[in-house]
DNA sequence: AACAACATGTAACCGGTTACATGATTGA
DNA sequence: TCAATCATGTAACCGGTTACATGTTGTT
């Protein structure tokens, strides 16, 4: 048996919460998971296909008076892959910080506060999406998003409100050392 | 020009601080910079070609009595490039965290307080590793690795007893419910 | 009529990881 | 002499992003 591919891990999940089509997939991981594992239209229908062809997951054509559309649902198989990857250890957080990267190679302490100040609003604009979004995570049953969100929102708000306390001091003690008196 | 590449950005940043062979790059990188930021040899040797064949960096064979290797440093294009960057406007934190799809997924308080102590034990491993390195980090005169790994270290404890705290009063309610009495 | 949102896909490109290949030097 | 570390690189593979291509349905 393969390993599930990164994007095949969201996909099924999304499913077990609800059947949907690709496109409503890329919908939901955009809203409400995109702050941690992302997926464009380029890997999710590609990925669909497979899981189709290796019998996880089952597509059928929506009837009805909806649009045309092709709902993916699990397999029994499909629920059994899920289950056995949720069984496992997770692999480790991999990050990709760009401001980090600033503020390590920075030569002076106004170099670290422009670099903290700009890390604080990044961190500000995350938290800003997920606290328009926590009302939809706090009306679903199912316990996971909302966690999920408020430790994402918790951490963000930690890393502005630390940033933005290390610039502050670093411009107060600039200002001690400039003063005219 | 053409924009530099992720590799490109994390060598140059590094070549500013201290004239270095592939090798050393890799090693620093692994050390002080991989929990934000990582880079193989696969990419490591390869940029470093391409960043002497465009003028930013000066490869030299180290001569006297050291090992072969060759040295490499910024060209005066090289460190204005590196400025360019360093003054441009970072992007925004990228992650990729199964244990947060995990805890995203999970169906029953039982699986949330799992994925939560799967997520505290991760935080807690990465804590350790810059604790180990926060001595070298205040050895050195300029300030942004400390600031970047004190940043780092308090991040990864804060989401670490996030998710602790959080795990322990789930089973404490849990407990509640299940009580013989 | 026009625009936004719904809906599905492909192809080219880019860049990172992993495995492979090689060889010198140092210390136990 | 043997293992660890220093040192440099390439090739195959994998997977994600972006741009492209197309067509429908609902709203203004």
């Amino acid at each position: 048996v393969p390993e599930l591919s990164p994007t095949a891990k969201v996909i099924l999940g999304v499913l077990r919460m609800r059947p949907s089509s690709g496109y409503e997939i890329k919908a939901l991981v955009d809203k409400a998971t995109s702050y941690f594992w992302r997926a464009g239209y380029g890997s999710i229908y590609p990925e669909l296909k497979r899981l189709r062809e290796a019998g996880l997951v089952e597509g059928t054509e929506a009837d009805a008076g909806d649009r045309r559309r092709v709902l993916h649902r699990l397999t029994p198989a499909g629920e059994r892959e899920l289950e056995r990857w949720l069984e496992g250890e997770p692999e480790g957080p991999e990050l990709r910080d760009e401001g980090m990267l600033h503020l390590f190679f920075s030569e002076s302490e106004a170099d670290v506060a422009r670099a903290l100040e700009q890390m604080a609003a990044a961190h500000e604009e995350i938290a800003s999406h997920l606290e328009e979004i926590e009302p939809a995570a706090k009306s679903l049953e199912r316990p996971g998003p909302l966690v999920t969100l408020r430790l994402g929102l918790d951490n963000h708000r930690f890393a502005r409100d630390w940033c933005r306390r290390e610039a502050a001091r670093l411009q107060g003690e600039s200002a001690k050392g400039d003063g005219d008196e």
